[in-house]
DNA sequence: AAAATAGTTAAGTGATCACTTCAGTATTGC
DNA sequence: GCAATACTGAAGTGATCACTTAACTATTTT
């Protein structure tokens, strides 16, 4: 389910706004309620809240209401599927046998055959 | 530089777009020319250029042209950077000596007090 | 019960996005 | 030199985005 490519691509739309990824950073410290994530923001808390459904909507954050006050948090699991995205690539284009320097690597295949 | 803020919303951003991540995941296999990152694209040639551009301009893709084709492979380092700061706010979280059984922990402390 | 707190929802707006088409520029092959 | 190849750039368009304000609901506090 972290691996379906919808969730994904919600995930890395969610990380593209640098006001989303402060609200990210700010619960990687602790939950966190919808004013107290607003608290830094120079933004209106309904502009806060929308960005909150969006983090939500992509998996990232998890919210519980008690009472009036909502509390945010991290999902791990979310963050870790996103993180495991990039890794793979990079490790797939590090791992290439052929990623020496270019042309040198070239001529010294070269010379061992010749 | 990697660290900067600024380049690593253009990264998010730039990762944010499913067609840019199929170009990165094809960049991981190998170095491609537009035209083959174009192929399994359902889209103008001139669409994929401009999205080309945008990794470009991110970091996370890097090109070289040699007569009139252009080629482009992956920046790990780039990646990496993108990487880094999901993981850190992932551990951040994660390393966090209060994040038991929330009521459940809560009850027991006010026990403790009582 | 009234006032303050915490959040939600809807509607609107200007900016940015992801394309498209079309016309153009080098480079390479014949 | 002429045609094909490999892009590149500009202009336009409809969709989505990141907000705003304003009106509203639900929960506490006093």
């Amino acid at each position: 389910m972290l691996h379906d490519p919808a969730q994904l691509d919600l995930m890395f739309q969610a990380l593209a706004d640098p006001a989303r990824r402060q609200m990210v950073e700010r619960l990687s410290r602790g939950p966190a309620s919808v004013s107290q994530l607003a608290e830094p923001l120079t933004m209106s808390l309904s502009a806060v809240v929308q960005h909150l459904n969006v983090l939500e909507a992509s998996g990232l954050v998890s919210t519980d209401k008690l009472g009036r006050v909502r509390t945010c948090r991290i999902e791990p699991k979310a963050l870790r599927a996103a993180e495991r995205w990039i890794n793979e690539r990079r490790l797939a284009w590090e791992r290439r046998p052929d990623r020496l320097g270019d042309i040198l690597a070239e001529t010294a295949e070269t010379k061992d055959e010749s």
